[in-house]
DNA sequence: GTCCTGTCTGCAACCGGTTGCAAAGGAGGT
DNA sequence: ACCTCCTTTGCAACCGGTTGCAGACAGGAC
């Protein structure tokens, strides 16, 4: 015979013999109920296996313990961006260690409002977003509302939220070194645009390790896409590389999608890789190790992005503290390069 | 100068001049308020950005709307399953097509009591997921518990869930087909566990093409491996099928990564595919578009299945129905085969 | 014995909605 | 004019928790 289970708090209390409040306090842990009360209440709610109303919880406290996940036009499952997806897995499990709950959120495009929504509403006490996908619009909207978020991007210029982002300046560097050693003099680089703040960085790093053994950099050997450039656009950047600088031994392409595109172009044209010329993505997605040859890139670890993402989010959710934190780039050497 | 915002229905009723319930009522569009008084209220709650709290909704209707999208150890992150992610974005756009949110779940694997805590807690009213990846335990007690949920793979014998299925028994005749339409006679499988619902049909299928050109399936010819083997496993699988058949000139594997690991296994051995050997493989992840050579593979939208599997489960949670849905599989010619 | 103090517990209000039931108001029939 | 009936509205209870405040009780100091 199986023990009745206890449905509410009233009920949890009746079978303790005490008020509400008392054991409302004894499941928080408040301070003001003696150990023994608290012991025994506990013992009888874990025993008729009794768990909170939450609805009623998030009524009266006006939290919900619960952050949204926000996917702009839902970019990561059209992008098959399985970097984003690792960082989800590390989102939701950061999320449930700081006891908090995961929403996922597909904003209507035309939809300005939804973060005030989802606040108000309490279905939501914050949100975790990847910052490229999120239009500067958006982004001003935001801040100049105080929502609560953490991003995977650069960090507030305004301090107006947390970010995690990768150490851009040392990716840059690694793969230029990498490429280097190899023997590699004229490094090609396909940027993305020229004036975002992961770009300068990479660049800074790449005209870094070109200096350190002496090189200066040469604008020709540099071209620059949108994020949302695609392999074929990438292709046309190679293009138009060969054509100024048929020297290049080695291209750097500041995202994978670009290095793929960049591969079959080279393989288009009879160059090959790496004896020819060498190649270097960024981000390893998972088709880079399928690609062929196998693709060299700069790795991050998409699962720790996701925990700190959920870990600053929770602090600042809690103190009010917005913190902005750098993961390292690693090189993941395959044989394009 | 903006309009005040109205917090609470009570701010509504108010400036409308009418009760809390009135106002309740015209925002949930009852037959029992008059059309104008109705519009009045409407009017004057979206001037206003009035929205509902959802945590006081929720506990006095008893219901969330909210379904739970459940990751067994995250699987989809480790086995960094596209198809899977794409799945989620039909389900979380579906979702929010029929008016619910989407909650991530992550239970710990030794969590026996997941369903009944986010139901009783008010935190969800059901759950989607993949059925490979719950454990046959864990499915027996959501059954008998009378958990509502959904699930992308084979029916349910007892009606106790909605589910969405692939064709498996047409995706193994179509990929068998091409084999044989490319001159192919020797056809080889590689296929999950013998006893799998998806693998008899898909095996069905393929003996079907087999006998629609009157060849008999040979049983040297099939391999079957636990859905938990790797692409090396495969890589064996393929050398003990060379090894009873060296004649074979074609492989049909029913996944992906099988069909990876077989393409690595061959060229490794200096067979050329598809000249020598072609090989067909299952589930069109994304990598199998950027394999060497490119992968033809049997294709199931993933969005789609999402969407079905919000369709239902909403179906489901509003009129008790469950229902089994099977979509198609498509055969993607690339190079492989 | 009285008073004070500090620790623990209970009362009751409140969070912001929904809904059963009673009643108000107007239309129509006789 | 009166009664009935139907449509529309309001009252008040309830959902299941949390929390400010007052009060009970025990122990120690005097």
């Amino acid at each position: 015979m199986t023990v009745p289970r206890a449905k509410t708090l009233a009920d949890i209390a009746r079978l303790a013999g005490v008020s509400k409040s008392t054991a409302s306090r004894a499941l928080n842990d408040s301070p003001l109920i003696g150990v023994d009360t608290k012991d025994r209440i506990r013992a009888i709610a874990a025993e008729h296996g009794f768990a909170v109303n939450e609805p009623a919880r998030r009524l009266t406290t006006r939290r919900s313990n619960v952050v949204g996940l926000v996917m702009f036009d839902w970019g990561i499952a059209k992008r098959q961006d399985i970097f984003m997806l690792e960082v989800m897995g590390g989102v939701s499990a950061g999320l449930h260690e700081e006891g908090y709950e995961l929403l996922i959120l597909q904003p209507r495009f035309d939809d300005r409002d939804w973060a005030r929504r989802y606040l108000e509403t309490g279905q939501a006490d914050g949100f975790v977003f990847h910052l490229a996908q999120c239009s500067p619009e958006q982004l001003d909207r935001l801040e100049q509302e105080g929502v609560p978020f953490a991003v995977w991007g650069p960090a507030s210029p305004r301090n107006a939220y947390s970010s995690v982002s990768g150490d851009s300046v040392n990716g840059g560097r690694i793969a230029t070194e990498h490429l280097l050693e190899r023997g590699c003099r004229r490094i090609a680089m396909i940027g993305g645009p020229a004036r975002a703040h992961e770009v300068l960085e990479r660049s800074g790093g790449y005209e870094a390790a070109l200096a350190a053994v002496g090189l200066a950099a040469d604008p020709q050997l540099v071209e620059h896409l949108p994020w949302s450039a695609g392999d074929s656009d990438a292709g046309e950047a190679v293009g138009r590389l060969l054509e100024r600088a048929p020297d290049l031994d080695a291209i750097f392409a500041h995202s994978d999608r670009w290095a793929l595109g960049a591969l079959a172009e080279l393989r288009e044209r009879g160059i090959r890789v790496p004896d020819d010329v060498a190649v270097v993505g960024y981000d390893d997605i998972v088709t880079a190790a399928y690609a062929y040859p196998p693709l060299t890139t700069v790795r991050q670890d998409g699962d720790l992005v996701g925990r700190l993402l959920a870990r600053t989010l929770a602090q600042q959710l809690q103190t009010g503290v917005v913190s902005a934190v750098t993961i390292p780039a690693e090189l993941v050497v395959r044989e394009s390069a």
